[in-house]
DNA sequence: TGTACATCAGTGAACGCGCGTTCACTGATGTAC
DNA sequence: TGTACATCAGTGAACGCGCGTTCACTGATGTAC
């Protein structure tokens, strides 16, 4: 179309990777294709590489970044003490296991990622050790390791509360979620 | 080909089941295609259609009968007070990290089953509740909801260990949900 | 006993479709003269 | 100021391929006569 300045790219760049992180969540890797996902971005497929030199690239990179926006989420209210179990007290909410699209890629993304090419599984390391680091830096008695398995523990626990069609078990194993990690953070 | 009896027809069935069990656990389930899961049953695709009426009625009848196994597997230990903590250590252990296709059909499609049709999602609700109504029955202090939890951290651990690419630190975050889930089945 | 037929598990080609990727092309803009 | 050209983000058709599913066919067996 037009040609436009360096932010203009850098623009379209970042609505695809909104778009696609949403999509890939609700969908799941291997089932979004790169025309559906590009579409989402309001663009047609061919314009895909100018912007991703494949679609583990850009998988690679939605990951990066959803990581980087929920690190920086818990990042903000890292000041206030109460702010941690609100946070876990949302991510184990009926809302949250009804919306995966809008919500935590380890939870929506983890099984597909285990089984992933290196570059999709060094990106979500890093970022994700990241946020382990962070915890572990705002609650004293919480190392990097377990840190990492509580958060592993809220992923189990969104997942399966989505996998069980039972709404009102689901609600209740998501509750007794809730329980196990807060008591796990408080050091036990 | 020939013309057998009706034990032949199930025992081709058993055979399919059995392969597919372990591509879909390797590979997930959007990522397994009919004709490769017949292959590893030395049949073509052709044949499928006489066995299950679709792809999804496959993969149903698969989780019914992955978990159906494990929980075998999980009464046949019942009767020793230390098969428990036996079972969660190598349930946590690098082995069934790093051979999924061999291992826990809950760690290796939960996140897949959630975005799976209603009979998928039946199949997988109704095997796991079956296993964690045995889990409680064994261990008094423990209802049916607190199980699924405890087993929802199995998963999300092992998941998680799959997922890191840093073999130590993810040796590491299982060793720790061991100790966890330990707790967590000792009634905290 | 020998032969014709029915059965049916399995074959393999084909269906329309979407996949990831490539590429010739478009067309609105900024730049050069 | 007006015109010719270079730039380049994006288009859309095409590539070979595998998907889930269908179906006409095969051929070894059991059964009927």
């Amino acid at each position: 179309m037009a040609r436009y300045g360096t932010e203009h790219k850098s623009a379209t760049r970042r609505r695809i990777l909104d778009a696609a992180g949403r999509r890939l969540k609700a969908d799941g890797i291997v089932a979004s294709g790169v025309t559906a996902l590009m579409a989402d971005a309001d663009l047609t497929n061919g314009a895909f590489y100018a912007h991703f030199s494949s679609k583990d690239d850009l998988v690679a990179a939605v990951i990066a970044d959803q990581l980087l926006g929920q690190r920086e989420q818990l990042l903000a209210l890292a000041a206030d003490p109460e702010a941690l179990p609100r946070f876990v007290r949302s991510y184990l909410s009926p809302e949250h296991r009804d919306a995966p699209g809008d919500g935590c890629p380890s939870a929506a993304l983890l099984e597909e990622v285990g089984r992933s090419a290196p570059p999709v599984r060094a990106a979500y390391s890093s970022g994700l050790v990241a946020i382990a680091d962070d915890i572990a830096a705002l609650i004293p008695s919480l190392d990097r390791t377990v840190a990492l398995q509580a958060l592993g523990t809220l992923f189990g626990t969104l997942q399966l509360a989505r996998a069980l069609d039972d709404r009102d078990l689901s609600d209740q194993v998501l509750a007794r979620g809730i329980d196990d990690v807060l008591a796990l953070l408080a050091g036990r």
